[in-house]
DNA sequence: CATCCATTTTTTGTATACAAATATAGGGTG
DNA sequence: CACCCTATATTTGTATACAAAAAATGGATG
């Protein structure tokens, strides 16, 4: 069955480290999807965390699950590889990353240098548009936040978005993609070493930072940012010096 | 022939926009180059101007001068084009990148926020070592100049390389990583836009600037690089609004 | 019962086959 | 001569076949 350039579709099955992933599932319309977009929901299930650190991706398991062969597969696995959200480990497979301790305070140090300049260019270009954007997507938030019916997964999902979001209303596209990178990456982070259950991200420190950006005030609009990025790194359990126990394990049986 | 799991060799032949690329001249010795190995080769080729912008790179072509199967090369493609030093466009190929004017002004936005904080980082964490490999670098580029043997296209990757070689002393990885993409980006830029033919970056400003780094002086150090990110962008003819004719040209036949 | 080794199974790595898309060439027609 | 249409040749996109590595299985042995 060759070729056939088509769109996104399907969500990955849950696929934990030992288990099949459940078949069919996708491809529930005609379509095939493309390796982007293959690539693409495969991040997402990892942001959403659907897919935890450690997990095994097997290619002929993704490729029943997408419904094209392994050939697309490994295409988009060397593309998350790249992104630094799975793992490929030679003639062992590909595993979602599992971020050492290092790795995640230079992600946090990297995010509040870059994320400060992102501050700098949103007030300086920012539109009444991209306000009401931004307040909107607060707003979802906090509605993500009292429904019960969203899940844990999907509010973290979104208040990550916040920082994804602003990167893309301040006009350097390069900036904004290097912001979504490391903002992906910080989903894993907060996966291994996020002691509390509280989301690491809070919608009211999101709020007050945008009413900074608001009046226009630079300086406190950048202190607010790295101070709120600081303390999200703050509240990881960074100095215990090894991901968590439970997930350890499933470290220990796959790798 | 399947398997063969072993290391690097091999300079992509001229492989120039009509021609084919010299067959053979590759696998001289017997190992074949693994996926990585032939990005690697690729990047420096591409950094080192000797695929300019525009370059068609076809797969069979490729696959021939490694000695590998399409497979490989498609993988290696993935991987160059995830960095933005190629860009594949579908049913069409895979083509060296062609940065445009907005994409440069961004990065070299992002390299002034990022190396600004390698600046800092390094000062705060470098040993006398690090001081005597990244002098030591610097006799290296004045040497470079100086011999009419070494190529254009080699001084200017060594003068890159201060960038990259200071980024890695910095003792952050991840902004070490970074740094040495947008720095490779820099290299396709300073190809399309550069209109002088000096190097875009001078070797007594990277010594002018170690000097400060010495001296302990973290804002003029950060200053200094910053002025110096700044020149070089400045240096570039960006305000034209578009690549150089000749290169336009290339571009025409191909695209 | 644990341990080691041979055998089988599973999974990844790579080449190859073939389809579809695109570019190229040819040849007729206004 | 320019233009368009068709036939051919290249080149990319994807699936598949098969080899090699790794993991799992199953005895035999201490």
């Amino acid at each position: 069955m060759p070729r056939a350039r088509t769109s996104p579709k399907a969500l990955p099955a849950d696929l934990t480290p030992a288990a099949e992933p459940t078949p069919d599932m996708a491809a529930a319309d005609g379509r095939l999807a493309s390796t982007e977009s293959i690539a693409q929901d495969l991040a997402t299930a990892i942001v959403e965390k659907r897919l935890p650190p450690g997990t095994w991706l097997r290619e002929e398991a993704l490729g029943r699950v997408y419904t094209v062969s392994r050939t697309k597969i490994r295409a988009a696995l060397v593309m998350l590889s790249k992104d630094k959200l799975i793992e490929i480990i030679p003639d062992k497979g590909a595993f979602v990353s599992r971020p050492s301790v290092q790795e995640a305070r230079e992600v946090f140090s990297v995010r509040r240098v870059l994320e400060a300049e992102v501050v700098r260019l949103f007030i300086a270009c920012a539109t009444p548009a991209d306000y009401q954007m931004l307040e909107q997507h607060i707003r979802f938030e906090r509605a993500a936040l009292r429904e019960s019916t969203t899940t844990g997964r999907v509010r973290e999902k979104l208040l990550g978005d916040f920082h994804v979001v602003l990167a893309e209303a301040a006009g350097n596209q390069t900036l904004a993609q290097l912001v979504r990178d490391l903002v992906a990456r910080s989903s894993l982070i907060a996966m291994l070493y996020d002691s509390s259950n509280d989301p690491h991200c809070s919608s009211e420190e999101h709020a007050d930072f945008l009413a900074l950006c608001k009046g226009g005030n630079v300086l406190a609009a950048v202190a607010s940012m790295t101070e709120h990025l600081q303390r999200i790194e703050a509240n990881l359990a960074l100095d215990t010096g090894r991901p968590d126990r439970q997930l350890d394990l499933v470290k220990a049986l796959l790798a």
